[in-house]
DNA sequence: ATGGTTGTCATACAA
């Protein structure tokens, strides 16, 4: 089949949109799923992407900060947004595909942006990780009614979970950080299994080695510390599953001139 | 135990 999906935290679509250029003529994706584009949808910068061959864009963006946005080489047919947690803040979008896209023929691809939530991890104190606790809640309960009628449905995105082990530099001094929390791991795994997704990082990259694709800009030197964290995910159907070619954890990105604190992922299908 | 950085927008808030 032949198709190829990368998801990215850019942390500002406008201040990266060279690195985003680099990434697109580099790796060429089919699509590419952009969160954080902090970015109201009359000032994406749409045309720099067009003229590198990505001429259909859904973009979903607001003043100032979250928002996503999905560039494609290919032709969709439909596109939507979801409100998640009675929150209207841009963190949903969705792209269908038919038959003029060929490999991507009957594909669904949901991009997400889940709540950050807050320093805290406690409902009580912090109404933020209460809202990312309810906006996974709602995931759980969304998933089933995500696929269409071909059952050929990829979702990626800043979950904003890493959900295992190995997931962070230190299973044990990551309890309590948000992120890693059990509740927020139990959450995304809910997630997960109610709808019967398959973890595609790792079905190819499985436990124990550890995969991360964020690295925080407050330390003094991200790679020597390599203390990172997996917040970025790609999910396929149960349908695509046996599709599953590749995965690549585009690392060197992360040292690239002001980077993102994310990396690209892209998944090969075919 | 603490503070460490970045982006947006206007000097605080989200990450």
């Amino acid at each position: 089949m032949g198709l190829t999906v990368a998801t990215w935290n850019i942390n500002s679509v406008r201040l990266r949109t060279g690195l985003v250029q680099r990434f697109l003529e580099e790796t060429r994706p089919d699509v590419l799923c952009l969160q954080e584009t902090n970015c109201p949808d009359d000032q994406f910068p749409s045309g720099d992407f067009r003229k590198l061959g990505y001429g259909h864009i859904a973009m979903n963006g607001q003043k100032g900060y979250h928002g996503v946005a999905i560039l494609s080489r290919l032709p969709f047919v439909s596109q939507d947004t979801r409100i998640f947690a009675d929150k209207n803040d841009c963190r949903h979008i969705s792209v269908s595909f038919g038959a003029e896209a060929r490999a991507a023929n009957g594909v669904t691809i949901h991009n997400f942006y889940v709540p950050a939530g807050g320093d805290v991890p406690n409902t009580d104190v912090n109404e933020k990780f209460a809202h990312k606790l309810t906006f996974l809640d709602e995931m759980r309960d969304w998933g089933a009614s995500a696929k269409p009628a071909s059952g050929k449905a990829i979702l990626v995105g800043d979950l904003n979970v890493a959900p295992l082990e190995n997931d962070v530099w230190s299973h044990k001094q990551m309890l309590d950080v948000v992120s890693h929390t059990p509740i927020e791991c139990e959450k995304l795994t809910s997630a997960i299994d109610s709808a019967e997704w398959v973890d595609a990082i790792r079905t190819l990259k499985p436990e124990p080695e550890r995969v991360y694709t964020w690295w925080s800009y407050r330390a003094a030197d991200w790679e020597a510390s390599n203390r990172g964290r997996r917040l970025d995910h790609i999910w396929v159907s149960k349908e695509l599953a046996p599709e599953l070619k590749a995965i690549d954890i585009h690392r060197q990105a992360r040292s690239w001139e002001r980077p993102s604190d994310h990396v690209p992922v892209t998944v090969t299908l075919g």
